[in-house]
RNA sequence: GCGAGAGUGGCGGAAUUGGCAGACGCGCUGGAUUUAGGUUCCAGUGGUUAACACCGUGGGGGUUCGAGUCCCCCCUCUCGUACCA
């Protein structure tokens, strides 16, 4: 290859120095080197699919990767990885189909995938690489689950849960939307199943705790705290006529007590059976056989029709002895509170709808106030009838016993008073509940980690002693879980069997497999100690690296990834094994990017290849139909996929993330438009000619050491100051543009100081690294610029002795004059008076007022 | 329904947090170079107007010498969530 290549090609450029960095290991991150500032910037590792990488990956990378580059400039010990989160469904159906080992298919596309991340030219330490699939990884997976185990967290459970047919497994509620698999949006239906389940619920009140004091996006922390879903209220105990049962309900408003007329259980409420009248028997079994067959999609089409069947019992409603009748219905879960609840139609808007059913009585006990009442477009005289529901603030009445009164009270205190009352009698107290479920860890799948569990003839369960570890999975002929649900793993009979070698005592090896999170649940402790084989990190390493200082990912993992691992993290902390709570101190969600799209006038989506374009309108290619353009989100099925090794062929990786930064602000969403990278690549053309005289490939011969003009210092510290508060801000949008004009500028003068062309090229770097080192390397670096000092700007070559003024008479601009830079107010404000053509609008009139802002502007308020 | 965020030229987006709205880029218009296309370079580009000028940051009020920015009401869009008692 040729060193004359004279005009700017990146094709030429590019792989030089990514083989440089490669080769130097420049960007290799040194383990408890306590003479510099460390710094942990993590990336969301990706699911290496088939398809290779989108437009939408390198967008984070991108921005850590400036990031990264900026901070090692500014001395910081760097710690930048990547690795794959390989195990998942993907490689598992793919296998189904065509028979290749999933680990196969993994190989490949991490090959892939690599490759691509290595075009970018981002600066990860490759040499702590990490799979999720690798045995020497997932050892150290199932050494954890050992911990969990150990502390008690895991338990196994036989409950109904979300089966998918079609996939052939079970799912977590949040992998569950609109009662559809998440991937591959197959319908899901609802079994009872032996599960192993992960006791997050222990964790609730820290977790939540946790988030105020992490530096996440709002809404991310407003989602965790749904999600968890604390809340306060009572349980109160129930006697149920003619029965010893009493029946438990949760409740946040125990202040209606007093307006409870009857009671509803959840299908599956275990008291059902047993409490229904031999007339109501058949009904309620139909009804509850129902509702087990509805899937979670049914459920909440249900939605606007509410059901339900009277079990021909009573419950005794304990504040005034009335009978009320017990009903169940599927508005009422069992798996939140304790799956039954006292219900108050006047009260509460769903019980109202029950109600107003199955002509159940109302009993109105909280009088709203007049405004109220009308601001919620409702007659008071309705809500006292009980003919409309009431659920805000008021005055409770009708509520009152022999023992206690809560008459008169607002809400609040009602709550109060009727608790230490419940409590004092044993009937109740006050209590919290969460949302948040335990988290279902069991998979019937063969491509996940295998758990180190042994189940016994006696039916007891043991850990597979840690020194067995890892636990590998067996190979198989056929990856295909069977229909009733058992999983592949059960087909290797030899793997199977195991015997435990101290005891002699044999047993069958759990055959369910871990979910896709639990690799990903603790991933960034793993690459601060990639290649230990004595444990899963160096305690040393943790406390040097940890906390990660900066997270950048996607916000469809908000609540998942983000939840689980915060809850793993907490439980390693516990043990000790961690030094912080919490993982991640600052996390950043990049907006997705979107395609270009086109929808006719219904607004159907019409895929790409279906559209043409004349006279700058579009067309569709079968109808004619004028389309109109619109920005979608990315899918094979619109055509609109944009590849980024399309783009880095024709414009280079620098053009490439110089045009995703460019595009707006990191955490917006934006659309693609590849014209806009012609933006870009010009810029980098025109640096490239600013610096390089592309006839004769030296430097060009505008650069000297000749002293710079003031403009230019001035130009070039401003350039500086910018971008370095940019960089540190993430805002690489307006540090591109500030780039831009540098370049403009620059390019216009015929003096370049050759100082100030380095100093670009620093400024650059982050951004267009590959460009930035072949620039610095013809401008006579002797290294890579990677561990350049950041160049600090000069705010006394900012200033400058006079600025141009505006001058605004009643608020519209009127002139500009020129001033001194440090004048003032009331020089500013005389001077501007002054002045001939301000002094002509003033004549005649009576000036009221004078403002002025050093530096920007004067006002003159005139009557 | 609830929660969070956002509405600025033809388009992506700037605006030192109350101080010249539209930086920078795309696109478009005109010109130069070129046999031509492309590239490159120069000039222009929010709207109305011949011009002076006026109007302009989703809509309506308000605070202020001054509002894209602050306050109140309304509208629209995006994302998340959904019978959690």
């Amino acid at each position: 290859m040729s060193e004359n290549h004279t005009p700017y090609k990146p094709a030429m450029i590019e792989p030089k120095w990514q083989d440089y960095w490669r080769v130097n290991k420049t960007f290799k991150a040194i383990d408890c080197d306590y003479s510099r500032p460390k710094l942990y910037v993590l990336d969301m590792f990706p699911y290496p699919s088939g398809d290779g990488l989108h437009v939408g990956h390198p967008e984070g990378y991108t921005a850590t990767d400036i990031w990264c580059r900026y901070k090692r400039m500014r001395g910081y010990n760097v710690l930048h990885t990547m690795g794959w989160d390989a195990f998942g469904l993907p490689a598992e159906q793919y296998a189904v189909k065509t028979g290749t080992h999933p680990a196969e298919t993994t190989a490949k596309n991490v090959k892939v995938f690599r490759k691509q991340l290595e075009s970018f030219g981002f600066s990860y330490d490759w040499d702590r690489e990490i799979n999720t699939t690798d045995p020497k990884y997932y050892k150290w997976t199932q050494w954890i689950f050992s911990k969990l185990y150990e502390k008690g967290l895991a338990y196994e459970s036989e409950q109904p849960v979300n089966w998918c047919p079609e996939l052939g497994t079970v799912l977590a509620n949040e992998e569950v939307i609109n009662g559809h698999s998440e991937v591959g949006n197959y319908p899901v239906i609802r079994k009872p199943m032996r599960q192993w389940v992960l006791k997050i619920t222990e964790y609730a009140e820290r977790l939540l705790a946790g988030i105020d004091e992490l530096d996440w996006p709002e809404g991310t922390k407003e989602m965790q705290k749904n999600w968890i879903g604390k809340s306060s209220g009572a349980e109160v105990f129930f006697a149920v006529q003619g029965s010893k049962e009493r029946i438990k309900v949760y409740t946040t408003r125990p202040d209606t007590l007093f307006g409870a007329t009857y009671m509803v259980l959840a299908p599956e409420h275990p008291l059902v059976e047993q409490l229904c009248s031999a007339e109501r028997k058949a009904a309620v079994q139909a009804y509850q056989k129902a509702a087990a067959a509805k899937s979670e999609l049914d459920r909440s089409e249900l939605n606007k029709e509410k059901s339900g069947e009277f079990i021909g019992a009573y419950a005794i409603n304990p504040v005034n002895e009335e009978l009320i009748p017990i009903w169940i219905s599927d508005y009422v879960l069992i798996s939140y509170g304790s799956g039954a609840i006292m219900a108050v139609p006047a009260h509460d808007s769903r019980d109202f709808e029950f109600a107003s059913k199955f002509n159940l009585p109302v009993k109105c006990i909280l009088r709203p106030s007049q405004e109220d009442c009308q601001a919620a477009g409702l007659q008071l005289a309705e809500v006292l009838a009980g003919k409309a529901c009431w659920e805000g603030e008021g005055s409770l009445f009708n509520s009152a016993n022999a023992e206690i009164s809560i008459n008169g009270l607002p809400v609040q205190e009602g709550k109060k008073k009727i608790s230490d009352w419940l409590e004092s009698k044993g009937i109740g107290k006050a209590s919290v509940n969460y949302k948040l479920r335990d988290w279902l860890f069991s998979r019937q799948r063969y491509w996940g980690e295998p758990f180190p569990l042994v189940h016994h003839e006696d039916g007891s369960v043991s850990l597979v002693p840690e020194e067995e570890l890892p636990v590998l999975l067996p190979e198989l002929e056929d990856y295909k879980p069977t229909a009733d649900g058992e999983p592949p793993l059960a087909r290797a009979k030899h793997w199977l069997q195991y015997k435990d070698p101290k005891t002699g005592r044999s047993g069958l090896r759990e055959t369910n497999t871990m979910p896709q999170w639990a690799g990903s649940c603790w991933y960034y402790l793993r690459y601060l100690d990639p290649h230990n084989e004595e444990q899963a990190w160096d305690l040393e390493k943790e406390k040097y690296w940890m906390p990660v200082d900066l997270y950048v990912g996607g916000s469809e993992h908000a609540v998942l990834h983000l939840l689980y691992s915060r809850f793993w993290h907490m439980v390693l902390y516990d043990l000790g094994y961690v030094s912080h709570p919490e993982p991640w101190k600052r996390l950043i969600h990049q907006g997705m990017i979107l395609g270009i799209s086109y929808k006719d006038k219904r607004g159907v989506l019409v895929a790409n290849d279906m559209v043409e374009q004349r006279e700058g309108k579009y067309y569709h290619i079968e109808s004619g139909e004028e389309l109109t353009m619109l920005p979608a989100k990315m899918s094979k099925s619109l055509k609109n996929v944009v590849n980024p090794d399309e783009i880095i062929k024709r414009y280079g990786a620098d053009a490439f993330r110089l045009y995703e930064m460019f595009m707006g602000p990191l955490t917006e969403v934006k659309p693609w438009n590849t014209d806009g990278v012609e933006g870009v690549y010009r810029f980098l053309h025109k640096a490239w000619k600013m610096i390089v005289d592309t006839q004769s490939g030296a430097l060009a011969a505008e650069i000297s050491e000749q002293a710079p003009t003031p403009e230019a210092e001035r130009l070039l510290h401003q350039t500086i100051k910018k971008l370095s508060e940019d960089i540190e801000s993430l805002s690489y949008n307006t540090a591109i543009s500030q780039l831009m004009i540098y370049v403009n500028e620059t390019s216009r003068s015929a003096q370049r100081n050759l100082e100030h062309m380095k100093c670009f090229v620093l400024l650059l770097s982050p951004l267009a690294p590959h460009m930035a080192e072949e620039l610095w390397q013809r401008l006579g670096g002797q290294d890579s610029l990677a561990y350049e000092p950041w160049p600090e700007y000069d705010a006394a070559k900012l200033k400058v002795a006079e600025l141009e003024i505006l001058v605004q008479i009643n608020g519209k601009p009127r002139g500009r004059i020129m001033l001194p830079a440090e004048a003032t107010r009331d020089e500013m404000i005389t001077l501007a008076q002054q002045n001939p053509g301000i002094a002509e609008l003033l004549e005649g009139k009576q000036i009221l007022k004078s403002v002025a802002v050093p530096g920007r502007l004067v006002n003159i308020v005139v009557k």
